[in-house]
DNA sequence: TCCAGATAGTTCGATATCTAACTATACATG
DNA sequence: CATGTATAGTTAGATATCGAACTATCTGGA
């Protein structure tokens, strides 16, 4: 009963800190602060064992489900992954050098750099998903189906 | 009803894709960190005003809420900010050099350096609390006391 | 007592990302 | 149709953080 975890002693702390204030949406973002660091940690561990950072597997995984021709431009790239374009030219350069992805010409827009999956890119994120979902899914192992429905329509109503 | 948002598409573009996997945990998790990934970009702004970044709050934080005297270890720090030895190290730099914390000797072990936040870093801290902590339930603000409650024990199951 | 190994913290070099400035191209309006 | 403005992407410089190596100090046996 007295199984204070990280959170809770953040919360204690606070709370006899300044027991005028209000902690328990702080405890709550600090909560899901921590479960998504640490899930990413472990996403970490398990992408290199594929030779990808989360950050290149995130740019092969939206060109892969994107479905045939496998191309996106830079800046559909950004949006997607949430990085800001400049990241995503630092990215795609590391992933054409490596043969993964390539950059295109748009012969109706000049200014356009289209990335498009390579073959070798493609098997590389098709081996990495399957790796990737096995963890994702260990992540929420300990939900049942029902709770896993709830805590996505909770989140669905925070965004 | 059609009304889909990124993760949605995430998980529509993935499913038509590959047919053959299973990517609900795969989105669930990806609404954790765009949710997350929003917030904290909600609070750089709002802890901005108060010239502080979101990883120096942190800091200070953790020294506010350990009570009389404010002092905490590095080593200390880093487990509860979630943070290298090293990332510290240079958090604690800057926020020394303008006066916010100090670091004091342990007479009973020289390889320590406790840090203790000063008369303006607790002022510091006590003046951005309150905006962070307004910003914190505007997170929330989405959800009913009960459906926080509910998200609070489906995360703490995750942990 | 002395030494081998553990521990506290810092330094260093590498990497990822951001913002702002820049280049090239497209478009819309007078 | 000329030109000013918007847009696509890259580059450059700054910053934050990490891991590994390093320094100083402590501690538990032989």
């Amino acid at each position: 009963m007295d199984d204070l975890d990280p959170v809770d002693e953040l919360l204690r702390g606070w709370q006899s800190a300044r027991p005028d204030l209000e902690f328990a949406p702080m405890a709550l973002f600090a909560r899901c602060n921590r479960f998504v660091t640490l899930s990413i940690r472990q996403l970490e561990a398990t992408l290199a064992d594929h030779g990808l950072s989360v950050g290149e597997f995130d740019v092969l995984s939206a060109l892969g489900r994107s479905g045939e021709p496998f191309v996106l431009r830079p800046s559909e790239l950004a949006e997607r992954v949430m990085v800001t374009r400049a990241g995503i030219t630092s990215r795609v350069d590391k992933l054409e050098e490596n043969g993964f992805v390539e950059r295109r010409r748009d012969p109706d827009d000049r200014r356009s750099e289209p990335i498009m999956l390579t073959k070798a890119g493609r098997r590389l994120v098709d081996g990495a998903l399957v790796a990737y979902l096995d963890n994702q899914t260990r992540l929420f192992a300990g939900l049942s189906r029902a709770q896993q429905r709830q805590l996505d329509s909770l989140l669905r109503r925070l965004l």
